[in-house]
DNA sequence: CGCCGTTTGTGAGCCGCGCCACAGCGCGCT
DNA sequence: AGCGCGCTGTGGCGCGGCTCACAAACGGCG
């Protein structure tokens, strides 16, 4: 009962998801059948860095940080995946170790895939490999203008566009302006920029006294997003 | 006559291209008739960041470099393409604008494929969009790893690293030590790594008084690479 | 050969920002 | 209520590395 139950879930997790929507029914269902789910508690591992792996993960429940640590301790997150979001394709598609760690913000429920799965219906169906290298290529894309960000601006500039682009991801539209649908602490802020959390502290105070954002019960309201765009772009 | 010779110089540098080499003969020699050759000078810009593009562009011969530049003028080198190697596969793949420049470091021959040439071909082969697959989850590893180095390590160790790698893409082994068979000079190191011109000079003199690394005639050659590991993985 | 644009070598000064220290604060847990 | 822990707010110090400024070497070219 409860089996037949889950099945059911699975099958309509990935018909409703971006990647896999196209299949035909019966393809799906094979996927939806051989795919597991796993549950993971608010602040637990998923993978780590150097682990192998072969399988890649949707994100039905919750939301997952991709980061990545220093020698020191230091911490950079990559990205912060939604419900609906896809993560750990690379490791998946060239066979290499993750090259990053995966970590449950909240309770989180995934869904599974393993190469052996998916490797036939890619080789089957060009057009979901299709699909798959336009993730990749916007992967690409996403963390080269990362990489130009740190090297030429400086950290207002960077942790505005941070801002911005939390604001696509987790932003609802209210009456104050766009609410960021996240809970944050300053140290995390400060992880996804390569900042420290004082300044983002610093940072975050002068543009709520400057009208610019809002703090409400510990969520960011962007207020200005014209003032919040010219902090981004000013000088370089 | 010319054009026969030309025929069979693509076919030619199809069939020991890494991508393409399996592939049928057939299928090679109608990407080769179709492919179109390009010849930039020395300082020639290929490309520029923004430009629609849907080709994607091997190297037959000079070497390219792939980099873009800050609002005030500061320039960053993604990576130094080599002959036999690849790049503009991105905004061929996904159809949308490219994401960097491509600018010849000398007399270069390039073998220009257009997507409408590459598509049938990658659908109706799985293998090579899998190894297309596979170029760019390397791609996305390499970038990560340049933005981690960006944001967790000081200059020396970040230079150290640029100068491993030079080693791996450029490096001829001689009776001294690893010698880097690229002229750059030190502007163009330091855009590598997003250090000053002046910080990679001192650097320079410094490993080479601590016998290091060694100059002659302009180009570098790695004495010590224990060395420059310990450098590379000093502190963080 | 002499001229000029480019590259190299080096020192002084400055500044952004990380690091440290500490003080309030909220919140959960017992 | 009382304790402790993790988060927030702020100020000061120090340092890495960028900027600026200039001198010297190094080609390439008329």
């Amino acid at each position: 009962m409860t089996a037949i139950r889950i099945n059911f879930d699975k099958d309509l997790v990935l018909a409703g998801h971006f990647l896999l929507k196209h299949l035909e029914r019966e393809e799906r269902h094979r996927l939806a059948t051989a795919a597991r789910l796993s549950h993971h508690a608010r602040g637990a591992m998923i993978f780590q860095k150097g682990d192998p792996g072969d399988s890649m993960m949707a994100v039905i429940r919750g939301r997952v940080k991709i980061c990545c640590h220093s020698m020191d301790g230091k911490e950079l997150v990559l990205s912060i995946i939604n419900k609906g979001g896809l993560f750990g394709e690379i490791a998946l598609l060239d066979g290499e170790p993750r090259t990053a760690d995966a970590v449950a913000l909240e309770e989180t429920d995934l869904l599974v895939l393993d190469r052996s799965q998916l490797m036939p219906v890619l080789t089957a169906r060009p057009d979901l490999a299709f699909r798959i290298i336009s993730v990749l290529c916007q992967r690409l894309r996403q963390t080269s203008e990362h990489l130009e960000d740190t090297l030429f601006l400086e950290a207002p500039s960077r942790f505005a566009r941070a801002l911005k682009r939390l604001g696509d991801a987790f932003g609802k539209p209210g009456p104050e302006g766009l609410r960021l649908d996240i809970k944050l602490s300053q140290q995390q802020l400060g992880c996804l920029v390569g900042v420290s959390r004082e300044s983002v502290n610093k940072l975050l105070n002068e543009w709520q006294r400057a009208g610019v954002i809002e703090m409400d019960a510990g969520y960011i309201v962007i207020r200005d997003t014209g003032a919040l765009d010219d902090i981004a772009d000013s000088c370089g």
